[in-house]
RNA sequence: GGCGGGUUACCCGAGUGGCCAAAGGGAGCUGACUGUAAAUCAGCCGCGGAAUGCUUCGGGGGUUCGAAUCCCUCACCCGCCA
């Protein structure tokens, strides 16, 4: 068995564990069994979640047993943020979220071997337990002092909006989830991101008090960005890992945008290249940066991981197009018609369509206003030649290929105006 | 149940009768420079082919020539007391 924990130090993929010793002896013992969960406060998961797959993924290819968990119950109560309390979802909508999590998860673990990966939902053994079992078997452990120094409710306990009785008591479900599994399948070790350091201890202190036995825990630091500023950030929120909430081509196109900076972090907490290879790229990155070729491997590893082959090979292949120097009118319809694939489009009528309103009608812009700001700013393109005057008409000489043409809002924003279909 | 504080544009937050479409900050957008990068600098940042125009300051009603600002009422949030 490899020293899984070395190489995921390396990685950057460790913030904290509990006795660090003890866990590396676990690991090096034989298989152990570890979990991580997934609560579903949004249709989709998004970059932070991914990182937890992708550790995920490493702790099985070194022979260990995932349990994967969805929280269909911790998902209606709400873990306690900063930002305030949580509008309670109804139980319709938080299955149906579960489900979509749940299918999201499947493709990143292996479900079949001798350390086959498992799908749990909390809600299997919440849903029937009542007010009283809880209390009794379950409060007897907790104590409050220990409830209320948890960072997050101690700040929100302090803050103007304070925090209700349902968000304190996460962490208690939470920490029943650990010993619940514990139990059932022998799990020994929960993993998350740092944030939540809390709840894992809260488990990790269950299962001592209740079931006499010592298990771990393990986080993952939160991924920045050298400059700064939030990673994850984008124009429609955050980085979905659902294609119906942000298409392959916009994924694809964020990797691909990665500060050099960042880069090498990245290849390191988001892919499985080895050593080797991402040194290469650190010393592409460093010689002849303007390539961008760590940053080309990085968006290609990572879409396919998420996407798969086949979708990563179509938007690589419209990126190129779009953004290549070659002639947009060069290009043939099918070409043009896969590269612009996953882009936003937008109907627009040839000889009456201004190019203030394609890029309203493709959803470059979201108001006449905006888009007239735009024109104004010189940040509106057509076939990639730059647009001053608001009142240009789209007329049937600027149609390419299959009737489209090609609407873009500053350097990066791009977005098909079609005549027909 | 009583008393007090609060609800302003994406977020934070100023504004207590006209000079308020509403300070400031953050986020965001665009441009220049570049490498579909970072940093920096500049402009923009409710809607509106643009007007002494329209809609906005938790919801509704009222006072006034005129209200985000005053009054009534409803809703929600926070705190103290019970």
């Amino acid at each position: 068995m490899t020293d899984i924990l070395s190489e995921l130090r390396w990685r950057g993929l460790i913030a904290q564990t509990t006795d660090a010793e003890a866990l590396a002896e676990a690991l090096a013992a034989g298989p152990v069994t570890y979990y991580c969960g997934f609560d579903p406060t949004a249709p989709s998961l998004h970059h932070g979640h991914l990182v937890q797959l992708v550790l995920m993924r490493h702790l099985q290819r070194a022979g260990h047993r995932p349990l994967a968990l969805v929280g269909g119950a911790t998902g209606m109560i709400g873990d306690p943020r900063m930002s305030g309390e949580r509008v309670l979802n109804d139980k319709e909508t938080v299955a149906a979220w579960t489900d979509r999590l749940r299918a999201q998860i499947e493709r990143f673990l292996d479900f079949s071997g001798d350390n086959a990966a498992r799908m749990v939902n909390n809600l299997d053994w919440t849903a029937e337990l009542s007010a009283i079992d809880f209390l009794r078997d379950i409060g007897k452990h907790y104590r409050l002092g220990t409830m209320l120094a948890k960072e997050t409710v101690a700040r929100r306990l302090a803050s103007e909006e304070g925090i209700s009785f349902t968000e304190f008591s996460y962490q208690i479900l939470q920490g029943n989830d650990f010993r619940e599994l514990f139990r059932r399948y022998g799990c020994t070790l929960q993993t998350g991101g740092n944030d939540q350091w809390g709840n894992l201890l809260s488990g990790v202190d269950l299962v001592h008090k209740a079931e006499g036995a010592r298990v771990h825990a393990m986080t993952t630091p939160l991924i920045t960005k050298a400059d700064g500023t939030k990673f994850g950030k984008t124009e429609g929120g955050a980085v979905w890992l659902a294609p119906d909430m942000m298409s392959p081509y916009a994924f694809f196109q964020f990797w691909l945008n990665t500060a050099d900076a960042d880069v090498v972090g990245y290849l390191k907490v988001f892919t499985f290249l080895d050593r080797e290879r991402i040194g290469e790229l650190e010393a592409a990155v460093a010689e002849r940066p303007q390539a961008r070729e760590a940053q080309r491997v990085l968006a290609r590893e990572v879409t396919t991981l998420v996407h798969g082959a086949d979708a990563c090979e179509r938007v690589e292949a419209a990126s190129a197009a779009l953004f290549g120097r070659g002639d947009l009118r060069t290009l043939d319809e099918g070409t043009l018609a896969d590269a612009v694939a996953e882009v936003p489009r937008g109907r627009v009528t040839a000889g009456e369509t201004t190019i203030v309103d394609a890029l309203v009608a493709t959803g470059l812009s979201s108001s006449r206003s905006e888009a007239r700001r735009t024109v104004g700013d010189g940040g509106a393109y057509l076939n990639n030649e730059k647009i001053t005057d608001p009142d240009r008409v789209i007329g049937a000489e600027d149609l390419l290929a299959g009737g489209v043409a090609l609407v873009r809002r500053g350097r990066r924003n791009l977005a098909v105006a079609t005549t027909q279909g």
